[in-house]
Order: structure tokens, then sequence, then C-alpha cells
RNA sequence: GGGCCGGUAGAUCAGUGGCAGAUCGCCCGCCUCGCACGCGGGAGGCCGCGGGUUCAAGUCCCGCCCGGUCCA
């Protein structure tokens, strides 16, 4: 649908004197104050006019354009709500955030859930990776890292808040009375926006060029190509606050606007001369011009601004390009800060692999522009910059520190070990006759090895080994990975066939100790049973079922499994004759296997909390199994966490354990939970509805969590690590016992030391240092082995070597030895053939049937081949063998034996036969 | 989550199913007033782990563990 001429014809249009109008080169329609306005004001229609001439009264600093814009709005009855984590985690469809409309999806915007509140204003950073080439030369419009500042309402049916009228008149009012631009330089742009589904009629708002914001008026669901309305209309505005405080300034660059005293500070670092402001100016101009920047686009502009200038293209490109890294610099190390100041742990799945990303483009830009501090100075000069306006990136500078120094260490030896695989590559003589790296290596080499086809080039082509990079390099690797995913599986509907039925109270919520009750069934067939009320808890949140029976006039019947689904709770049960509807049974519950759970449970929060304090604000959980047994809890980390890190978060827990706080477990309002104990609610993924259950431990850990807990840390008795494991880069497991389990545990590591103990007749307390002692006599009994394996062969092989048999040329040594195996055979033939390098050795093992034959040069050399004869004389008694003309190896039975040296002889008609043959 | 690559001496890595290797480092000797270089000799290996195929597996097949890397 493309919304009529009437979605955009306002009131507030028509009253202040707007004109509607179309633009003569985009043919867009835009409204205006300046009845004579032929052109609708945007780039590249119209090129910049504010640079060194700013539109506003006075320059603002990001800091105060942010305060002017949230202030403006608070005084017009809007709540400020404080910014969201750049990290997406209430998100499973994306992974950072993109707009501040993202931190509302898809919870609130579909209506489920109330706004935190109605109106909002809130000023939302945001990462976007679709521009990443454009950043830096286009002069601060292409940005990774940006502030999305916002007013957001949302009116329902019942609640109507504002709607077009209101929003486009407070972005009037804010522009010209708060920044004192003239009205007549704003032009309002008619578009239609559509994005994630949702969509709607927006304006855009332009000055000078520049647009500076986004009004959209989401009121439309798109599916599948047709347009429903949504149960909510939202105002959804975006502000860029950095272009807003660039164009109040006015400077070259946006650069300068945005980072004040730091973009001089990161110059200095550089060692990278400023161009000239006449230059810069022109450049930014013309790069607003562009839409799409490219080699060719950028090459023509160059030369345009040149012939501007009256300079020569080469000078003009050579200045510009370190200062256009440097600006992308600028501009990735601030995306870097905050990304991991938001906790994310790089690693080569979702947001982590972004990150990881942006620091490996970043530190080839560093080495391009040859920059030398590392990667985590630049990183702190941005926290320092930032820290009073986003104290969490303050609070985090230690992380941020370590884990870019770590990860730029990982990158550098990533190349490093690229290097000497390529230069091991084109060694290969097929290569280096053809001259040029095959495509196919090329691509292995980036796909594998993680190796930029431009660095192979650069590695390789100094050593005469030409590299072609297809322009269709990232094609061929995506074409790689393209093959088709199977489709998952849809769950099994557990309430198939069933009559409509009410939700089931979850008496295991409000009563969780109560082992034993009473409940009416509203439903019944052979394998499942629905009930009015249940305490058996169904799977759910990492943690199993209960199991146990439910009780009929003295009928047992077994609960096997538990599900709940759209609030009705199945017992699935073994099969029986359906029970009548009305029919009062009582629901038993395995108590021993829920108070497991239930331990495992609790100790899984108690262990996140200990995580997170022994290792940094960054730890999440990224998983979580809770089973009776044991358990295990994957949390976020960016390196293999140590033995001592691990008993220390094992002491810190088990401390809990022993103070026996109180958890408690409520539900609440959504936004009231948020505001209480903010994101880190969200350890188990993504929650839905308006009230959520919080799992509380006091003053030690909050989470949104549905499974049933202990009421006391103390009722968990004891915490007991089991192992620590990397399951993926940047994400480690950690299981654990609880409880029983845990005493269970350690008496089985008990007993198994008992054991080694008693193997080792040894006390305990000191099995390592006789395990230390039993390898080394091991390995030294091995050396003294093959010494006198040596000796012994030297012996023999002299011993054999008297009995040698001339047969022509070659001298035939043969033996069949007892006591000795193939490992025991080879040195002694092999002393025999490099003693004599006419022998032809071959020995039979009587204990295992072993045959070794061995051929010295000189006999090989006459065309003998001791696999030959090995083949020759094992099948002949019965066993199988072969082996290279020097070398030959086989088996034959024992009971053939007896035949070797009747055998033997058919081997030496092979040997004469040979010299008949040579002889001739 | 899926794909690909790798794991052999302290380090970096070779290694066609048939006697486990090279370079550096280490130790000893020679050379030197001494050191470095050079020369000679030597020590150092559960070929990641567990199965399978085979007369024979570092090598082939399957599973697992560990590391790397690309994609979503």
């Amino acid at each position: 649908m493309i919304a009529g001429p009437e979605a955009y014809r306002l009131q507030f249009f028509l009253e202040n004197g707007f004109t509607r109008k179309q633009c003569k080169i985009c043919k867009r329609h835009f409204w205006t104050l300046d009845p004579e306005q032929e052109l609708c004001g945007d780039s590249p229609c119209v090129p910049y006019s504010f640079i060194n001439r700013p539109p506003t009264k006075r320059s603002f600093t990001i800091k105060e354009m942010r305060e002017a814009f949230l202030s403006f709005f608070e005084k017009r009855g809007h709540a400020r709500v404080r910014r969201y984590p750049v990290v997406a985690r209430w998100r499973d469809d994306i992974f950072l955030t993109i707009a501040s409309i993202a931190c509302f999806q898809p919870h609130v915007t579909s209506g489920e859930v109330p706004p935190p509140s109605n109106p909002l204003t809130i000023s939302q950073p945001c990462i976007r990776m679709n521009d990443l080439d454009n950043v830096g030369k286009t002069g601060g419009r292409h940005l990774t890292i940006f502030e999305m500042m916002a007013h957001h309402a949302f009116s329902s049916k019942e609640r109507e808040i504002y709607w077009k009228e209101d929003t486009v008149s407070f972005h009037h009012e804010f522009l010209t009375k708060d920044l004192g631009i003239p009205g007549e330089e704003i032009t309002y742009i008619e578009h239609w926006w559509e994005g994630g589904g949702d969509a709607g009629p927006d304006l855009e708002g332009i000055v000078r060029g520049l647009e500076l914001s986004t009004l959209v008026f989401m009121q439309y669901r798109k599916i599948n190509g047709s347009y429903r309305e949504l149960p909510l209309r939202i105002v959804d505005t975006g502000y860029g606050l950095e272009r807003f405080t660039w164009i109040s300034q006015g400077t070259p660059t946006g650069f300068e606007a945005i980072y004040g005293r730091l973009f001089d500070d990161f110059l200095k670092v550089s060692g990278i001369e400023r161009p000239d402001q006449r230059v810069l100016a022109e450049v930014t101009k013309f790069a607003g011009m562009m839409n799409i920047v490219d080699e060719g686009s950028i090459k023509a502009a160059r030369e345009r601004v040149a012939s501007v200038l009256g300079m020569d293209p080469a000078t003009l490109d050579s200045q510009l390009k370190s200062f256009e890294t440097l600006m992308a610099i600028l501009d990735h190390t601030k995306t870097i800060a905050f990304m991991l100041g938001d906790g994310i742990v790089p690693s080569n799945v979702q947001a982590g692999y972004l990150a990881r990303l942006m620091i490996r483009r970043v530190k080839r830009m560093m080495d391009y522009a040859r920059i030398s501090q590392p990667l985590s100075e630049l990183l702190a000069m941005q926290v320092r910059y930032w820290g009073d306006q986003f104290p969490e990136l303050a609070e985090n500078l230690e992380y941020i520190v370590k884990v870019a120094d770590l990860e730029v260490a990982r990158y550098i030896r990533t190349i490093d070990q690229g290097k000497s695989l390529v230069l091991r590559i084109i060694k290969d003589p097929e290569i280096r006759r053809r001259g040029t790296l095959p495509l196919n290596q090329l691509v292995q080499l980036y796909d594998s090895h993680g190796l930029p086809p431009e660095i192979v080039k650069a590695i390789s082509e100094p050593h005469g080994i030409k590299v072609d990079i297809p322009d269709t390099f990232d094609t061929i690797v995506a074409e790689l990975h393209s093959s088709a995913q199977p489709p998952k599986k849809e769950a099994e509907d557990i309430l198939q066939g069933l009559p409509p039925l009410p939700p089931t109270e979850l008496v295991y919520y409000s009563e969780p100790k109560t082992k034993r009750i009473e409940a009416k069934v509203l439903y019944s067939d052979r394998t499942r049973v629905i009930l009015d009320r249940t305490i058996f808890y169904p799977e759910g949140g990492g943690q199993l079922n209960d199991t146990g029976y439910l009780l009929l006039g003295g009928q047992e019947v077994k609960v096997l499994n538990v599900q709940k689904s759209r609030g009705i709770v199945v017992h699935f049960v073994e099969e029986i004759t359906p029970i009548k509807e009305g029919a009062l049974v009582e629901c038993l519950v395995d108590w021993d296997r829920r108070v497991a759970l239930m331990r495992h449970h609790s100790s899984t929060h108690i262990l996140l909390g200990a995580a997170r304090r022994v290792l940094g604000n960054h730890v999440w959980q990224e998983g979580a199994q809770k089973s009776v047994d044991k358990s295990r809890l994957d949390i976020s980390h960016f390196e293999k966490i140590s033995p001592s890190q691990l008993k220390e978060i094992e002491v810190l827990a088990n401390k809990i354990v022993q103070e026996c706080r109180p958890i408690r477990a409520y539900f609440v309002d959504r936004n009231k939970a948020e505001e209480r104990f903010g994101m880190r609610l969200y350890q188990g993924g993504v929650v839905q509805g308006p009230t959520i259950r919080v799992v509380e431990i006091e003053d030690w850990d909050a989470e949104a969590c549905g499974g049933v807990h202990c009421s006391n840390t103390g009722e968990i008795g004891l915490i007991k690590i089991i192992r620590s494991e990397r399951i993926q880069d940047g994400i480690e497991r950690i299981e654990f016992v609880s409880g029983e389990q845990a005493i269970r545990f350690i008496q089985s590591e008990e007993s198994a030391l008992q054991e080694i103990s008693k193997i080792l007749n040894t006390p305990a307390e000191r099995v390592d240092k006789a395990a230390a002692k039993l390898m080394e006599d091991l390995s030294a009994s091995k050396r003294q082995i093959e010494r006198l394996r040596k000796m012994l062969a030297s012996r023999l092989s002299e011993d054999l070597y008297l009995k040698a048999e001339n047969i022509g040329e070659t001298k035939l040594i043969k033996g069949v030895l007892d006591g000795l195996s193939d490992e025991d055979l080879i040195p002694i033939a092999s002393q025999i053939v490099e003693r004599d390098r006419e022998a032809l050795a071959l020995l039979v093992s009587r204990t295992d049937g072993s045959v070794v034959a061995m051929a010295g040069e000189g006999a090989v050399g006459r065309g003998l081949s001791a696999g030959k004869i090995t083949e020759a004389l094992t099948r002949s008694m019965g066993g199988r063998g072969g082996g290279r003309s020097d070398v030959g190896q086989g088996k034959v039975p024992l009971e053939s034996l007896d035949r070797f040296e009747q055998s033997i002889q058919s081997i030496k008609n092979i040997i004469e036969g040979l010299n008949k043959s040579k002889s001739q």
C-alpha cells in the first residue's frame, strides 16, 4: 500500500502556511513554508549548505543537544527513559539495537505489554553495520554507531496519546524555538516507511540538504504483501543526535562535532595531518551528493573537488585517504567500546562475531594508518571521552581493555599463522610452475583460515606467485555456505483433539512445598489427564518436569511426563482406561526428584551470580539445563575459566548457601521489574507478557524465571562444581551437582581415589607423586627396551649374517626367531642391510608369525623387491603381506612355520630368476 | 546452529598404508683468551583420545576431545 496524499495533509501544515510541492528532480512530494521552493531540499537534489553556516541560533555539543532534546519533550509530558544496551538480548531476531523502537519490539509494539511510560522520550545508542564501507568517506553522514533521539507515543482504541498533528508540531517547535532554525528552512518530505514487518507513512525533516529526522506513523503490519491495522498506532520518531549536533556547529565534517577534543587527540596519536578546512568542506559537500559510495564515484568526486580547488587529484587523494581511514577508526572504536561496555563477548557466533569483525576491521585500518598504539588505548580514550555521559562504560573499562588486547593478539596470531601457511602453499611445485594461486586455495584460505584475499595477495606476489581476486569472491564464499537447511520440526501440539478447557490452577507456584493435593479431572483419555489444578511442574525454563502418581480410589496411575501449553497443564500417564470427568484424584509428586530439581535450579541462579562477581559484568547465562543427577550452566566469558577462578566461584556460591538467604518468587509488572533489576532479568532468554515471574535471591540475583525453587538457599546444602569446558568460543559451560547428588559425587570421587591408592599401594595423599613416578619409570623402561632391542639386534644380525647364503650377487639371510615381535625384527633386519648392501634379510617370528623383509641398496638396485618377496613368501605360507622395494612386512599362521625352509626355496628361485634375466 | 581446516619432539612444521623426520631450541665436545658464528655428537615422541578396516594405521573410516576459521 502506498498512502494517498491525505495521509500527509495535516492541519498543522495547512494552518501554518505550508504548501505541498513536488521536487523537480526526485519527484518526491514535500511540504514547505517557502512557496518559491522547487526542490525537496534533501541531498543529492540540493547540496549541503550548513557547513561554516549553521542554521541554529548557537552551536551545541553532543551532550547539550541530547539534553536540549530530552528536556524539551520532558516538559511536554514525556517520561525520560534510560537507554537500553546496544546488544538486543530481549530479541531473538536481531543481535544489535538498530533503532530506538527496537527497545520496545516486539512485546510493546504488539500491544501485549504496555510501554514503560506513555508517551516517552529516549536517546538510544544504535549500531548498524550495513554502511560499514562508507564510514569516514562521507564526512560523517554514515556512522556505525549513533544515538537515535526519539519521542514515542502508543495509542490504542481505548487510549489516544497523540498522533501526526502533535508529532509534527513538537518537531517543528523544537527545531524553530529551541534550536532557532528558521521555519522556512525546514522541509517535510512525504515518504512511506517499512521495517521489521511494520509499516506506515512518515515525514522526513530536512534542513539545508541534511536529513535530520524521520517521523514515522506505524499503523500497519505487512503480512504476505497485504496490510493489516495494528492494534496500536505508534509514533516512532528518530532524531539523529549526531546530525543535529553537526548542523549546529557547521563543521567541515560531522566528526569534529561529535568527537570534539577526541577528534584532535586521534589526529595527534596517529600523526596524521588535518587536511585543509576548505578541502574538507568541499569533499563533504560532494559526498553529500552521492548516494552510492564506491571506488568509481569516489574517484569522480575527487576529481571534481580537485578541479574546484585547483589541486592535483593524486595529491588530494593521498591527503584524504589516511584522514578518512582515521575517521573510520574514530567511529569504529566508539562502536567497539559500546559493544564491549554493554557486555558483548567476542566470539565466532552471534553478536560476539560482529564485535570480532569490528575489532579485526579496525585493527587492519590502524595498521594501514600506521598507528602504533594498541587498540585498547584508543578504546580507553573513547571511554574517557564518553564516560561522564555513559558511566557504565567507565565501570567496564578494565574488561574492555583486557578483551580488546586479547582479541587483537588472537587476530595477529591468526594472520601470522596464515602467512606461514601461504608461504608453504606457494612452494608447491605445481603452483610454482603455473605462477598463480588457484582460486580454490584462495577461497579455502579465507573460509578455513580467515585470511582475506588481499593479505594473501600481498604475501604471495613478492614471491612471484600471482593472485587473482575475482569480483565475485564474496559470492563464491557465500555459495559455499548456502546448503539448504533442514526445516525445523514443528513442536507437536500436546492439546490436540481436546475440548476447550480453562487454564490450570498452578498450585506448584502458590504452594511450592505441597507434596500431595486433591484435584478434579477435567478431561482424560488413555494417556492424558487434565486437572482443574495441579502440583506437577511441567517442563520449562530448562527445568525438567515432575513425575509421580495420580491416586484414584486405590488405583495408582503413574505420571510419566508433564507439559504445559496455553496455560493448560497436561499430565501424560501410563496407558489407562480414561478417567470419568469430574472424578476426584489425588496428586502425589515424586518428592526426591522434585527436591533435586529445585536444588539444582536454585543453584544455577546462585552460581550465575557468583560467576558474574568473580569473572565480571559481561557474564550472562547462555543456556542451562537442570536435571536430577547433575546440571549445567553456560555463561559468556572470553577465556577459559581457570581452575582457581572455578574454585573461587564454588566457594562464593557455597557461602551464599551457608548464609541461608531467602529465595522469593513472585509475579510482578514487567516494567517495574525492569526498572528495579534492569536487563539482567532476562538471563534465560526472551520472556513474553506484561507480567513476569521474578525469582529473587536476596541481594544476590534476580531473574525472570518460571521454575520452582527452594525457599531458602540453605536448603541446597552444598554446591559442587564437577568441571568446566569451552563449548564455543566465548561460552564456558560449568557442570555441577547440588544437595544429595553433591555428596554422592564426592563419595564416588573418594572411592576412585581409594581405588587408585590401593593399586599404587600408596597413601591417598601421595598418589599424585606415585603416579608421576610411575609414568617416569614407564618412559625410562621404554627407552631401556629400545636400547636392549638395538643391542640384541646387533648381536642377532651378526649371528644371522654369518649364516648368509650366496645366491648370485645377493646374500640371503633368513631366520625364524623365538620370543620376538615384528618391532624387534625391524632393527635386526635394518642392521643387516646397513652392514651389507647386497643383503636380503628375511625374518620370521615364531611368537606371532610376523614376517619382516629388507633388501639392501645394492639388491634393490638389481631389481629385487623386499615387498614382492614378502608377498610371495607370506602367500605360499598361507598368510598375507607386502611392502615397498626396500621394506616388506606381513604375517603368516604359526602352524605354517614348519614349511618356512620349503617356502624359501621358491624365493631363491625368484632371486635366481632375476640373476638370469640380468645376465641375459 | 551449520560448514571448512588443523592437532606428530620444548617451538614451527614435513611425512605416498610398510624402519617416525626436518629446522630452531636444549645438552656434550671441538674451534676461541672469552663470546657469537662454525664443525661434530647426543638427549628429547601415548603421532589429541577411543573404536573400526588391514598381514600392517601417524597415514583410510566412524565417534569424541581440543584449537582455528567462515556463514546465519
